[in-house]
RNA sequence: GGGGGUGUAGCUCAGUUGGUUUAGAGCGCCUGCCUGUCACGCAGGAAGUCGCGAGUUCGAGUCUCGUCACUCCCGCCA
């Protein structure tokens, strides 16, 4: 017999009855009869109840052990009483009588409970994340994250792509998050810099003529934390394809999208490809931003016109100076109270807003304050606005066009909670198409990148050279599930005299570009296809489907919000010694105060 | 860097307008009893610098100020 285990804790039955056996396990709870106890005994695969009674030579070490010691035991399978059967459990038919009785590792008091599912402060399950992962939401949540990485893995061979490994130390990047550095032993005074994406090598394994490539990639960035953005690392699907177009980047994620979101969701409602896609102009108009929750049937209009002029003076002097106004219908709504509106209005000022006026319409008859103030032609206009009838309201916010579309964004989806329009089972995903090139530094008043500097400016050369750049669109795209941002993507720029120019109107020099994309720009030169891909977010990827709102749920161990690693004790003080050999003084800190 | 929330037993939390003795409950832990439980039960016990510091007051877990920690958000995230 096997020194340690004959089967797993999840795998008696009542066919194996009378068999000997050896099991083992953690104790996951004890019940003490005090001349019978019964040993709930868990491993990986599930539980299965052991006995063993004041007869047996090792009761009383049975008694004396703790919660979570692991144990092995010896014994026969015993079919249960009628009246003793565990319907909750896979094994409930069956316990084990024990025989023979070995504690291979005693547990002391615990820190935190794993056989409960009480919350515990973060950083106590971060300090003893062994013991928080034993628990059964994490197994699950980490065995679910390992599902998400295999269907990606076999989605992506399926369609022949290719899985190749990266660099995790290169150089760093001038765009985007702070860098986190690595100091070179060998050249004093230079750094390595971790990745933030992979995105030059996979550009790179396009011209080296690699066709289709993926990775499982870690990405790192030293952003601050939020609740689903971990600091630190993350993880991305990235991937890369030659001579294709934006629609073939599209049709090769959406089924492994698909694939993923329907085996591993239950009585989920799952777009199906080709999912929807929404020019990113018309979206932040009917959206308020760049990332739609689709789940809410609620649609911004943009209604300035009708009280530009009006005899509802707030607005109309608001809009004079330059405002817009933006409606928000709330459908079905005749019968809701004054306190609806008024807790609406109520929670906008809270946010900081002015306030959220409203009309409201009972049988085609406009009422509230702002009706009152509108002529009936005016009042009318309102009906025919995308989303509204008869006895819908509608609600109104007026403001500044960047600053009210961002909140309007936020009051879509309140109104929508308050009258219960989101449904909870559903994934709606969609891709935002047609990005923007360039964007205006308000602080700055300089035109700067608004996504990816590597994206293929639509219409090329001629539209840089021509077009006013703050017209000019991308082939970049994002994609877009229940109001989370999984990823963006594009279509790459392989030609150097466009990347030249892109640059160029971004404000960078010849010199500086090739400088800082050397490498990537010298293969330019010697035969790149055209190319384009996407990185979506595996770690979102797993929240949403885990249905958890905090990213580090679905992580085994992740940093803490201040990124540090409680139970490894990272980052660390380093010897005076291995920092003279990297070349490095740490400056007294306290100097600062 | 900025804003909101939280901080009471090992853990999760209650604690009224500032006033009732020794600041409570559940879980965990320790002791005793219990041979059919499955969140076993019963009886008892240990366990607290009410985050820390100052202030107001006859009196502070409770009010004020400062500070620290945790958490959520803003900034940041090509």
């Amino acid at each position: 017999m096997h020194i340690f285990r004959t089967h797993n804790c999840n795998e008696l039955r009542l066919k194996d009855k009378s068999k000997p056996v050896k099991l083992s396990g953690w104790v996951h709870r004890k019940r003490d009869h005090g001349n019978l106890l019964f040993i709930d005994l868990r491993d990986h695969y599930g539980i299965t109840q052991v006995v063993i009674d004041k007869s047996n030579k090792n009761f009383s070490l049975a008694e004396k052990t703790t919660s979570e010691s692991v144990i092995t035991i010896a014994g026969k399978v015993t079919p249960r009483s009628e009246e003793s059967l565990n319907k909750n459990l896979p094994t409930g038919e069956i316990e084990v009588a024990v025989e023979e009785y070995i504690i291979e590792s005693g547990a002391k008091p615990l820190p935190l409970e794993v056989n409960s599912d009480k919350d515990y402060g973060e950083d106590t399950r971060l300090k003893f994340r062994f013991l928080d992962l034993r628990r059964a939401k994490m197994q699950k949540n980490i065995l679910l994250r390992n599902k998400v990485i295999s269907l990606i893995r076999d989605g992506m061979i399926k369609q022949s792509f290719t899985e190749i490994q990266t660099p995790i130390l290169t150089a760093s990047s001038p765009e985007g998050a702070r860098d986190y550095l690595v100091p070179s032993r060998v050249h004093p005074g230079k750094f390595y810099a971790l990745p933030q994406a992979p995105q030059q090598f996979k550009q790179l394994l396009m011209i080296a003529g690699f066709d289709k490539y993926f990775q499982i990639a870690p990405c790192f960035r030293d952003e601050d934390s939020r609740a689903d953005r971990s600091p630190g690392e993350f993880y991305q699907l990235d991937y890369e394809m030659s001579f294709v177009t934006q629609e073939d980047v599209f049709s090769a994620l959406e089924p492994v999208l698909f694939d993923i979101f329907t085996k591993l969701t239950k009585n989920f409602s799952i777009s199906k490809p080709p999912f929807k896609k929404i020019p990113f102009d018309e979206c932040v108009k009917k959206y308020g931003n760049d990332k739609p929750d689709l789940r809410n049937p609620l649609i911004l209009s943009d209604v300035t016109d009708i009280f530009k002029g009006s005899s509802f003076k707030l607005f109309a002097e608001n809009i004079n100076k330059g405002s817009i106004v933006i409606a928000i219908p709330a459908p079905n709504s005749k019968d809701q109270p004054r306190t609806f509106f008024d807790k609406l209005n109520n929670w906008a000022k809270d946010e900081g807003q002015g306030g959220m006026g409203y009309i409201q319409f009972i049988k085609n008859e406009g009422k509230g304050p702002i009706a009152n103030n509108l002529d009936k032609e005016r009042i009318n206009k309102f009906l025919k606005i995308e989303g509204v009838d008869g006895n819908s309201s509608i609600f109104f916010l007026c403001g500044k066009s960047d600053e009210i579309r961002e909140f309007a964004a936020l009051a879509r989806t309140k109104i929508a909670n308050e009258l219960k329009l989101i449904k909870e089972n559903e994934f709606k995903f969609c891709w935002v198409v047609d990005y923007p090139m360039y964007q205006l530094n308000p602080e700055t008043n300089k035109i700067e990148f608004s996504h990816n500097p590597f994206s293929m400016p639509q219409g090329g050369l001629k539209a840089l050279e021509n077009e006013e750049p703050l017209k000019i669109k991308a082939y970049q795209y994002d994609i877009v599930c229940n109001g989370v941002e999984l990823s963006s993507g594009a279509i790459r720029n392989h030609k150097p005299e466009i990347m030249l120019k892109a640059f160029e109107l971004a404000g960078y020099a010849r010199k500086e570009l090739e400088k800082e994309f050397g490498g990537l720009l010298k293969a330019f030169d010697y035969g790149a296809p055209p190319h384009g891909g996407c990185a979506p977010g595996i770690d979102r990827i797993v929240m949403l489907i885990a249905g958890e709102p905090n990213i580090r749920e679905i992580i085994p161990f992740p940093f803490n919000q201040k990124a540090e690693d409680l139970m490894m004790n990272a980052p660390a003080e380093i010897d005076e010694e291995r920092l003279k050999e990297l070349s490095l003084k740490v400056l007294d800190l306290k100097m600062k105060d």
